[in-house]
DNA sequence: GGTCGTCGTTCGTCAAGTCGAACGCCAGTA
DNA sequence: TACTGGCGTTCGACTTGACGAACGACGACC
């Protein structure tokens, strides 16, 4: 499941807390665009209590984000699959071939996008909106995919999927690479 | 964001009932399953009351899904991008270049199927898990893709995504025709 | 018919979530 | 220093959600 093992209290207090943090807004402020009393929601970032829907509603409105991401994983992390790792293949007719190349989830826009990029300096994205996940499938040729500070190679077939508001780059170190990228955005 | 417009706890009451009934249990039985009173399930499918994150927490358990399927949207539809509808291409550099495909979301596992596909009868799927959702890409050829009682003709770069957990086929039309299938399920 | 079991709903009681006010704290300012 | 304004926390009062018991309804079985 999502959150397993992390009891929900905890993740929705650090969730309110984080939002709260990221938005730049002070408690006082959120508890009043929510019309809750700044009370309760001090002690909801506490993890003491256990608020009701009505309250968590009104928080995920106060801080637009979506109901759901209170009480999911709050980070999104490098995740790398090689190609010779986890797919399956299965073909139950000759004239249907299924090549099964790598894993993810659903609720969420994604852009997907063809690159088809030369060997040189590294291209470096700046940090999209929060929420964003890039996930890289490369087709042919070899790149230097991932985090800025923490960039990974991938060969053909290989997959890599990271956290996109966080600055990232994708360098192609052979002639001829292409990749596809997928951007999920919530 | 997900559930815009709608009640939340009308959202909730309706999953409630819905994956109960799924689940082919009775209101009693999953109550005790998930620890609460029946008389507290009994008033939360019919849509009174504001439940504690604790309750809703226990229920998804009971229930065996996720906590955020309660709140979050029923039910995925059908939904078709043309080749020539949406798709923003950008090249800042002359060797790179990037082409936008199709545009989706987050946390959810993904499968990507590269599909090559002889004309022939329709191949059909079962139903797969609860909660899955299919994207297609044709990449070369033309292909009828969709759900059994509704299929959408589609060209190369025409998307198509639909549950995948109702009855859906692809039928190629064309030698060589190729695609992309990303599944999702949670 | 009578009895048992399970179903889902309704009602009164109790505990807990929510509220508003007051508190201590810190910064900026006259 | 005294004052003002905003910050986050703590406290008692009130509202409300969760509980358990009792209810009527339905079907199985003797």
């Amino acid at each position: 499941m999502a959150s397993d093992g992390k009891a929900p209290l905890d993740v929705i207090a650090a969730s309110l807390r984080r939002e709260r943090e990221r938005a730049g807004l002070s408690l006082t402020e959120v508890a009043r665009r929510a019309g809750i009393a700044k009370s309760t929601l001090s002690q909801l970032e506490a993890g003491t209590g256990n608020p009701s829907v009505e309250t968590l509603w009104a928080l995920s409105v106060a801080l637009d984000i979506q109901f759901a991401q209170l009480v999911d994983p709050p980070r999104p992390r490098v995740q790398v699959i090689r190609a010779d790792e986890g797919p399956v293949l299965y073909s139950e007719r000759t004239d249907y071939q299924v090549t099964l190349v790598a894993s993810c989830p659903p609720n969420a826009r994604r852009d997907i996008y063809r690159l088809d990029v030369e060997p040189g300096p590294p291209r470096e994205s700046e940090p999209h909106l929060p929420g964003t996940v890039e996930h890289v499938i490369v087709s042919a040729g070899r790149a230097l995919v991932g985090l800025r500070e923490d960039p990974v190679e991938l060969g053909p077939g290989d997959y890599i999927a990271y956290p996109g508001d966080i600055a990232h780059v994708f360098q192609a170190l052979e002639p001829g690479t292409r990749a596809v990228l997928v951007s999920e955005h919530t």
